[in-house]
RNA sequence: GGGCUAUUAGCUCAGUUGGUUAGAGCGCUUCCUUGACAUGGAAGAGGUCAGUGGUUCGAAUCCACUAUAGCCCA
């Protein structure tokens, strides 16, 4: 083996030979299938750290999963992301100086495709970085030919039920795009603006002039002044009495002349404002509906561009909204209507994907109706058929569902989905999978109607229309498939937080209402990547990580193991580029201890000449301590993953390679007495920690398995099984037990006893010492060799318990260890020494004792832990005695 | 306004249903380049578990309130 790992020579080195091999593809077989769809990422994106730690879960468990034999199928792919892609390709054209309208529909779609072929493989690339295990034979794309016939038929079938539905209704909509948006679309953030007390004249009373105001008057407070013409009425609260008198009345709205109702109704609140609101009905959802209950007319003085058309007035045609807000307050203070202005902190929409100040607009749209899709999502979980991981979820997702609103899908763009609506004739209107069916039904109302005359909807649907059918479009629905019928559903979806409401309940909606059975078993949730000061990262902030940059710095599997190791599943982890070092460390280590592993077989003469473990006699308290903690570790790691624990699985595993097999085994190995045996079991237990590594670290573990000889060259690690320990049969036979773990755990405390003594006392580390231990522990003496390895001694005796020697000693569990420093003990410093411990032992037992005295605690809690505190207590008085008689010593 | 979450060592985080003297990594201190590894080894310092009150024989863990921070929804 080379002297340093070449992670890159290695990764670039085994990807290409797992997907060629197919081992990333399986068919649907009589095993138990495993199934995960990947979060499409979107297919302008770049990858970023959030995909990062996303991918690196799923591959864990992914890969995990299919070393346990099961029938394992991780199914890629890309999102056509409607906004996102035509901006882009706008932004392209716009350098040749043109709009996609010039172009026309057909060209420009051909553009954007043409993009699409060119750089839409851009994440897909960077994901095989990542090490992915993912099976690029079923790769998809919601915009391909496949997941669009999906679209269509759900579009009809929820048409035909009567749960998609057309409408002229407010809805948010994004000036900049030039497209409706969802509401979930919108991102509500803190607004430092202004509260404008504007005065509505009453019909009736005696008008005043500048300067001298209306004698009786309204007043309403607003934050959007420029929405002022499209106003149809004022309105108050039904209970405020300050202005019962009004009620019925008529007011003039200022600027136009016009004469407006002030009528009642209980979404206003009285204590917000001055308890009088303006109503806009075609530029406010919540005056939208007010208007609705009370029959006004709804004005719309704006254009998809966000300015102000002739309804606004012949003065403010044509400007910006915000330019036609100061015009219109400039206007109302010199006409004497502004009252006064007050700073009002509130929140205003922006555009998710461009962060354009969101409008809220009256337009005809389609939506589909939510309430009956959402009843049986929100029962599956309530079941318990379907869990979300950690569970608290579940609250988030009923809290959305219980309040859910219908879901405007249609899109004023050209790239995505066309809605397969026809209109033809005086307002007839079919809809269909295709233009034939769509032409079959048209004739069946009108039999002289051709395909010219059919007029397909200009709109597409919301990209999410058509991820929300991922789980089940993918697998080849409609089509009955063999892998649908197999993989369907699937069974861990893993995703972060801020798309539950987006994706993961709507593709529950849509797996129960189409599928029949909800997409999947369980919801796995992490938590967001942060920057290391807790913000979020953001390009424009210049403070996110680059993943691709840490894999060319650190290694994929350092990136992985890393990312593994420092967020947990509860919450958001802040990570910086530092935390990547422990994974490359770990690498490293693996590496270098593989090269001992490598040369202790070499100098055997090799491999053949190994002792097989199950005929391996006489091993020793070290071999049996390794094989024990080998053992737990599989069997922990196992049992961790089934829930999900991705932390704790890496930790597991990182503390059993280089604490229990660097730290511990192979410093024994180096000296052991019986090194056929001893380095046959190292084999055996590094074999089971690469194969227990590899969902963490792909690489470095199948490149380490293969220099090592664990696998021919036609095999790979991700194939072999995942390590679930050894068996009872095994175990009984090579006396691996607690009791022996245990003692070996009690010989090395007792070697850093004596480390700790040879600081304090400054003995220089080349110095061998003479070591007395003062134990009655069985087969304490048989240690001797090791001991005097480990602790750099010429020689280690051994005397019974409670031999007082008047030498600097510990106390441990192996007994109490003694360093001779022949004549050159400094009395005061020990008996110093003694003192300090003698007081920490002390407020234990003090507290042991009040525990034990207390009747209620040997009466409630379990035998077991009574049982255990009387241990302790005895252990620790017993200690405090052997320090007292120490203590004299040194009087 | 409604809801969720977090607060444990200088930093980042573990701590599974309440039950040892609360752990890890990084950082820090001291020492060490002996044949796997200085991207390393050895030894060590460092925490009244945000605060207050309650439940309990027993609370970092359960409950209530407070403070601070963050997120989501309206």
């Amino acid at each position: 083996m080379d002297k340093n790992y070449d992670s890159k020579a290695a990764e670039a080195k085994w990807y290409p030979i797992w997907e060629k091999n197919g081992y990333f593809h399986q068919e649907p077989d009589g095993r138990e299938p495993y199934s995960v769809v990947i979060p499409p990422p979107n297919v302008t994106g770049i990858l970023h750290m959030g995909h990062a730690l996303n991918q690196t879960i799923q591959d864990i468990l992914v890969r995990w999963r299919r070393m346990q034999g099961r029938n394992t199928l991780w199914l890629p792919g890309t999102d056509h992301a409607g906004i996102a892609t035509q901006n882009v390709v706008e932004k392209a054209l716009k350098k040749e100086g043109k709009r996609r309208q010039d172009l026309g529909r057909e060209k420009f779609l051909e553009r954007v495709w043409e993009w699409k072929r060119q750089y839409g493989g851009t994440i897909v690339h960077q994901q095989r970085m990542l090490g992915n295990s993912t099976d690029w034979l079923r790769e998809r794309f919601t915009f391909d030919e496949g997941c669009s016939r999906a679209v269509a038929k759900v579009f009809t079938q929820l048409y035909n039920e009567g749960l998609v539905y057309k409408g002229n209704y407010i809805v948010n909509w994004c000036p900049r795009c030039g497209t409706a948006l969802a509401n979930d679309e919108v991102e509500h953030e803190p607004n430092h603006g202004h509260f404008w007390y504007v005065r509505y004249p009453v019909v009736g009373s005696a008008k005043g002039v500048k300067g001298e105001p209306y004698k009786d008057y309204v007043m309403v407070a607003t934050t959007r002044p420029e929405t002022l013409p499209g106003d149809t009425a004022v309105a108050v609260n039904p209970k405020d009495d300050r202005y019962a008198h009004l009620v019925g009345k008529t007011v003039i709205l200022p600027l136009t002349g016009r004469e407006i109702p002030v009528i009642s109704d209980d979404y206003v609140d009285r204590e917000f404002g001055t308890g009088i609101v303006k109503i806009t009905p075609a530029h406010d959802p919540n005056d939208f509906l007010v208007g609705k209950r009370h029959g006004l007319e709804e004005i719309n003085i704006m254009t998809d561009d966000a300015h102000m058309n002739e309804l606004a007035g012949a003065k403010y045609c044509g400007m910006d909204r915000f330019e036609c807000r100061k015009a219109i307050v400039e206007d109302l203070e010199a006409g004497g209507f502004l009252d006064h202005i007050e700073d009002l902190d509130n929140q205003v929409g922006h555009c998710y994907r461009c962060h354009e100040t969101v409008e809220s607009r009256l337009s005809k749209q389609w939506f589909v109706k939510m309430k009956p899709l959402a009843e049986p999502a929100i029962a599956a979980v309530k079941s318990g058929e379907v869990k979300f991981v950690p569970d608290r979820w579940s609250k988030i997702y009923f809290n959305w569902m219980e309040n859910i609103q219908d879901w405007c899908i249609s899109r004023q763009l050209w790239w995505g989905h066309r809605i397969p609506a026809y209109y033809f004739g005086d307002g007839n209107v079919v809809v269909a999978e295709t233009p034939e069916l769509a032409l079959e039904k048209a004739k069946a109302i009108d039999p002289s109607v051709t395909a010219a005359d059919l007029q397909q909807d200009e709109d597409v649907l919301d990209t999410w229309f058509s991820s929300w059918l991922w789980p089940f479009s993918t697998l080849g629905w409609p089509e009955k498939t063999k892998d649908l019928d197999y993989y369907y559903p699937t069974t861990d979806l893993v995703t972060a937080q801020d798309i539950i409401f987006f994706w993961v309940a709507r593709m529950m909606m849509a797996g129960i209402h189409f599928m029949k059975k909800p997409p999947f078993k369980n919801i796995v949730i992490h938590g967001i990547v942060r920057a290391a000061d807790g913000s979020k990262m953001s390009k424009s902030k210049g403070n996110s990580l680059d993943p691709l940059e840490l894999i060319d710095q650190y290694s994929a599997d350092a990136l992985r193991f890393s990312i593994a190791l420092i967020t947990s599943l509860e919450c958001d982890s802040k990570v910086s580029k530092e935390k990547f070092e422990i994974g490359r460390n770990f690498t490293t280590k693996i590496w270098n201890a593989a090269k001992f592993l490598e040369m202790q077989i070499a100098a055997l003469g090799g491999v053949a000449a190994l002792a097989p473990l199950d005929k391996a006699t006489g091993l020793s308290s070290d071999d049996r301590h390794i094989l024990f903690a080998a053992d737990l570790a599989c069997r922990k790691v196992n049992e961790i993953l089934e829930s999900y624990r991705i932390q704790d699985g890496a930790l597991a595993v990182y503390d059993f390679f280089w604490t229990q097999i660097c730290d511990g085994y192979v410093e024994y190995v180096k000296d052991s007495p019986n090194k056929a045996v001893s380095v046959a079991i190292l084999r055996d237990v590094f074999w089971k920690a690469l194969r227990l590594l590899h969902p963490y670290m792909p690489f470095v573990t199948e490149e380490v398995a293969h220099q090592l000889g664990f696998l021919k060259d036609d095999e790979t690690i991700m194939l072999q099984k995942f390590p679930e320990g050894y068996s009872d049969a095994e175990k009984s036979a090579w006396g691996v037990d607690e009791a022996t773990y245990d003692f070996v755990n009690a010989k090395r405390e007792a070697i850093t006893a004596i480390r700790a003594l040879r600081a304090e006392y400054k003995v220089p580390p080349a110095t061998f010492v003479k070591v007395t231990v003062a134990t009655d522990v069985p087969g304490a003496a048989a240690e001797v060799e090791s001991l005097k390895k480990s602790m750099r001694a010429e020689s280690v005796e051994f005397v019974p318990a409670g031999s007082d020697l008047a030498m600097p000693s510990k106390i441990t569990k192996f007994g109490t260890v003694y360093l001779s420093l022949e004549g050159l003990v400094d009395k005061a410093a020990e008996a110093k020494r003694i003192a300090g411990e003698l007081a920490k032992i002390g407020g234990f037992i003090k507290s042991a004792e009040a525990k034990l005295a207390n009747e209620n605690f040997v009466a409630h809690a379990p035998e077991a832990v009574v049982a255990e505190a009387r241990r302790k207590l005895a252990e620790n008085k017993e200690k405090v005695a052997q320090l007292e008689k120490l203590a004299k010593l040194f009087a």
